[in-house]
DNA sequence: GTTCACACTTAGAAGCCAGCTT
DNA sequence: AAGCTGGCTTCTAAGTGTGAAC
């Protein structure tokens, strides 16, 4: 039944969509009177717009974002928009803005939440469930499927990563106004809020999204979809890892012939030539270009400046060394030291002549010509394709190198993967701490053994009676095997702590590898797979055999 | 060609909660 | 019973890639 993702004619997506609409967040309340907001040290109140957006600083003040300068003007500017004529002649300096009384008050909330008790929260948590069976869900084609995220975003302040030029802006409230519905032509046409209508209905079967809006940060569009696990999403999840499957059918000859359009006369071809062999080598992005000022400054393969890396005749012992050094998507860092063929070695000392450290180093390549060449190679092939490909293949290589320890094993080959791909995370601000703990507990287990073990050994020569023996030779087992555990697990720790391997098992790993591990090493899919990751997976679960080869 | 709009995947942070220890 | 921790969920930002408009 999955594996009829061609069943409608080009492009079409579904033939029937019915749902309830978007949930909006509830309408701003004034504060309580006791509350007060101060400038200049006196007590101010304010009307509501204006209110509403100081409340949202407020909430962020442990926050470092409202530390920083550019966060702070782009706030106080948009601020200074939602107040009244009256308000915004007073208040000129977000300096003088006393938001403490806000703030405390939005943190006792959050603690008297915590403090509820256990029928309260039970309370609340039916309310929740409630909308999420009224607004969770939708029909598409005559199944019942999950939404992925049917709540219309709260407003705030906007949240960018790294140095982000647009961090503290108001991100304003959504209306029914501004949002088009998408939804079957036979289908129920959801209802708007009362007093409210749509920004517009409309019946495109060729898109999966139910609902959409434009948000006013950055003018983009953002779409209500539906959850991972639904039909329409596996079923896009799985072409993804076919197309990937035929790249490994092809890549010796595309690597091959990228190694040859390295020495090509055409400076665009050895361009992409050599862009290709970072992506393919190094699993780096594609790299967009990006609207300068708009956005936070971070590249991808195509997008590298001269100034992200630094070329080594010799480094470390080693010839033709790149050196890398630059933000990647999310503003994590990539470094690395890789050491190149002579003739890439050559061709980046070409590449990087005569330019400034801002110039492009592939002045001649962008994505589009990477893509238009990579798809006359093979039908689908886009540079990602190689993230996909080479993560999915290191996984398959390294869990056959690693069959000894199983779920030890299938955590090394996930991290080697999550390298591959730099998936970071910061470390847990009580790593050390846990860590610390976790190999205290291990030493007190150790010495439980040790005694446990001459205790053993004792009544083995005192008493022939087996029956104690037998005990005790239990009590020995069953320490060894909770060492083992705690060490297992230690290990584990360390070697993950600055690497999130949570990205690629969802994104990047053909769960059939995994699958099909579980099988051969008769581990429970329940190890390697929580359970929205199987619901995720469910298609990969149904179809995939012990044999299967990625 | 270049730009722009659009639709969709990929991403880390933050929030939340169950289960453990103390 | 309270506090902590780690795993899971939620959130939404930040990418990729295509096709139409200019």
């Amino acid at each position: 039944d999955i594996l009829q993702w061609d069943k409608y004619e080009d492009g079409v997506k579904w033939k029937f969509l019915e749902h309830r609409g978007p949930f909006f967040p509830p309408e701003y309340q004034h504060l309580p009177d006791n509350v007060n907001f101060y400038y200049n040290g006196k007590v101010v109140k304010l009307g509501l717009a204006a209110e509403e957006v100081a409340l949202f600083f407020a909430q962020m003040l442990d926050h470092e974002y409202t530390t920083k300068d550019v966060f702070r003007n782009n706030f106080f500017k948009d601020w200074r928009k939602e107040m009244t004529l009256e308000e915004r002649v007073l208040i000129s300096d977000l300096n003088k803005c006393d938001f403490r009384e806000l703030h405390t008050m939005h943190k006792e909330k959050v603690e008297a939440r915590k403090a509820m008790s256990k029928e309260e929260k039970l309370v609340m948590k039916e309310a929740n469930q409630k909308i999420v069976e009224e607004y969770g869900f939708c029909i598409l084609d005559h199944h019942r499927e999950r939404i992925g995220n049917f709540k219309i975003e709260p407003p705030g302040l906007f949240r960018g990563r790294g140095e982000h030029p647009k961090q503290g802006m108001l991100k304003k409230r959504i209306q029914p106004e501004d949002v088009i519905i998408n939804c079957g032509k036979k289908s129920c046409i959801p209802e708007p809020p009362a007093g409210h209508h749509w920004k517009e209905v409309r019946h495109d079967n060729t898109v999966t999204w139910l609902a959409s809006w434009t948000e006013n940060v950055q003018g983009s569009c953002k779409y209500v979809m539906l959850n991972p696990s639904s039909k329409l999403k596996g079923e896009k999840d799985w072409e993804k890892y076919e197309v990937a499957r035929r790249l490994k059918s092809c890549v010796n000859g595309i690597r091959q012939q990228y190694q040859q359009d390295i020495k090509s006369k055409q400076m665009e071809t050895r361009q992409r030539a050599v862009a290709l062999y970072f992506i393919d080598k190094l699993a780096l992005r594609a790299g967009n270009e990006k609207e300068e000022g708009e956005t936070a400054d971070t590249v991808g393969c195509c997008s590298l400046r001269v100034e992200h890396i630094t070329l080594h005749d010799l480094l470390e012992d080693k010839e033709c060394v790149v050196e890398f050094d630059f933000l990647g998507k999310d503003c994590i860092r990539y470094y690395n030291k890789v050491p190149v063929t002579k003739r890439v070695f050559k061709n980046l000392t070409l590449f990087m002549k005569n330019k400034e450290p801002g110039d492009d180093l592939f002045d001649r390549l962008n994505t589009c010509l990477l893509n238009k060449h990579l798809s006359s190679l093979l039908p689908g092939l886009t540079a990602k394709v190689f993230r996909t490909f080479n993560a999915s293949i290191t996984l398959q290589e390294q869990l056959q190198q690693l069959s000894n320890k199983k779920l030890l094993s299938y955590n090394r080959a996930n991290r080697a993967v999550a390298v591959l791909c730099n998936h970071q995370r910061v470390p847990p601000k009580t790593f050390d701490q846990s860590m610390a703990i976790l190999q205290s507990k291990i030493d007190g287990r150790r010495e439980q053994l040790a005694l446990a073990k001459s205790e053993l050994k004792l009544a083995k020569k005192e008493v022939k009676a087996h029956s104690s023996d037998s005990k005790l030779q239990k009590a020995v087992q069953r320490c060894e095997e909770q060492l083992m555990k705690m060490e297992v697990q230690a290990t584990n720790r360390e070697e993950n702590k600055q690497i999130a391997l949570g990205t690629s098992k969802l994104n990047y790993l053909d769960p059939r590898i995994s699958v099909a591990w579980c099988k051969n090493m008769e581990v429970p899919l329940d190890k390697i797979y929580n359970k929205s990751q199987r619901d995720k997976f469910a298609w990969a679960v149904d179809m995939t055999g012990a044999d299967f080869i990625f």
